[in-house]
DNA sequence: CGTGATGTTGATTATAATCAAGGTCTGTGG
DNA sequence: CCACAGACCTTGATTATAATCAACATCACG
């Protein structure tokens, strides 16, 4: 059995393990030692500050379950939300190379991370070459979404930034099913939706309205989906492409075969523009 | 002698060897190695382009000398420059964990490149752990510097946006000897500088001039300056903490004294607020 | 059943884009 | 040496976009 299906068919792996399988094949010691990695799992809740910018960098989070941020505070103070972390994402890969944080972390919901001590990083490095380029690989992802934020941030329309950004997540959700293919649960505010776009909250919620008068969303409670998702797609400018770095393994074997069926529909229409 | 020292010492060095030097202690055969693999020189001409967004990704590029950009066309038109690459400075470091690019490259002057192909890299990972986590820590080093343009973009007025960018400039081409004390010549058009920032030509323009005339930077020809380094930093909230991540070595033993004096200076200012 | 966090909306102001025109500089060919 | 073209810079006028201000609505929760 090639340890790829195996490992798919397990259904205990970490989020961030499913992510990894996605884009590398790992060896069931590789497996096994990331695993074990995860066992100082720690619980934050919503609104709690996990690092604050300017301290020591002392640990590598691994998302296991809920949303984090990183964010800077300006002289200014006005708040700019660099990234948003989602399950399996890893936050401080790079902390090798830091003294200390350029970025405060909060949770944005509750939250529960396991702990990775900068060794075990050095470690993986040392030891498991394949692992280590999926961490890479996780870190090139994220270099990514942030180079097309700056896109969005410099040369996209307001709403149409906040529909990319929508759309991204929606996408990111579904390759690790935390979304339906309708849509998925937004567990922001719009004044964090704001700080993240580098908008106001005022003009934030006139847009969003704007959006959903023009069927180009719905948002119910929490949940937004997406209606006609060709306009939505053409609207925003929006190309995953960015999201789906070297993907190896589609989520078919995971029991998600309809997320997977969706992102290359999405995938599709983005690509004849 | 302590090949830190050794490697100082010797004035033939690639830029980017001597930028690794900075951040990470090499062996001879390192060192034999990443020379030897910048082999296959290219020139490119200023405005040419070379790589174009969506077209295979075939091969990582070494800076030699000159300055490049890359950059992303929207749907609408716009323009937006994603990074600034400059002697010493990779392109496509992950380029094993991508199918096609997702930006464009042009060449912002004059350029010579070494090719670096995708194995190389590889090998490097395999064979050369401390050279490779110099490769990691330039990577994250372009990491904080995008962090840092999102924070600019999104949280930042356009004349903080500009002045910021203009010390960010300053700043890393003093860690490469290409800059001098009082300030650096700016390889960029206005039209380039906007399509980083996120601002149009024509504001842009007027912005740069505003901050002449509060005598806050001072242009002359291609030549940047800065007369009052204090006001300017505090003005642009700017702090090189993000350039700087961990280096260990200074720019003393490579006759730079009198840049990394400037460095630290700047560092300091900004540490104060 | 109040209190605080969040979402909504209109009015006003600030910021930056767009439009338009002209200026400077550099290199090139006559 | 001059005339010209093209790239780049500069400035004022107008318009569009988004921020700010203010008020109120809704919701969850103790």
């Amino acid at each position: 059995m090639p340890e790829a299906v195996q490992m798919a068919t397990q259904g205990a792996l970490s989020p961030a393990l499913r992510r990894l399988g996605q884009c590398v094949l790992l060896s069931q010691q590789e497996i096994d030692f990331f695993e074990g990695m995860q066992n100082n799992v720690v619980a934050y809740k919503r609104g709690e500050t996990m690092l604050e910018d300017g301290q020591p960098y002392t640990c590598c989070f691994c998302i296991r379950s809920g949303w984090a941020i990183s964010y800077r505070i300006t002289a200014a103070g006005r708040r700019q939300i660099v990234s948003v972390f989602l399950p399996g994402d890893f936050i401080g890969l790079h902390i090798n190379f830091s003294r200390q944080a350029i970025f405060s972390i909060d949770a944005l919901t509750d939250l529960d991370v396991a702990l990775i001590e900068p060794m075990r990083l050095i470690e993986i490095h040392q030891k498991f070459p394949i692992l280590a380029s999926g961490l890479d690989w996780s870190a090139v992802r994220n270099l990514n979404i942030l180079g097309e934020h700056n896109v969005s941030m410099g040369a996209r329309t307001a709403d149409q930034r906040i529909l990319h950004f929508l759309l991204e997540l929606w996408c990111r959700l579904l390759l690790i099913g935390e979304a339906s293919s309708d849509g998925f649960v937004l567990r922001m505010t719009q004044q964090q939706l704001a700080d993240a776009l580098g908008l106001s909250l005022v003009h934030t919620n006139k847009m969003l309205k704007a959006l959903e008068r023009r069927d180009l969303i719905a948002i119910e409670n929490r949940m937004v989906s997406v209606p006609d998702l060709e306009a939505a797609i053409k609207e925003a400018d929006f190309d995953p492409a960015f999201l789906e770095t070297f993907r190896t393994a589609s989520l078919a074997s995971t029991g998600y075969e309809k997320l997977d069926e969706r992102l290359e529909q999405i995938a599709n229409i983005a690509e004849k523009n």
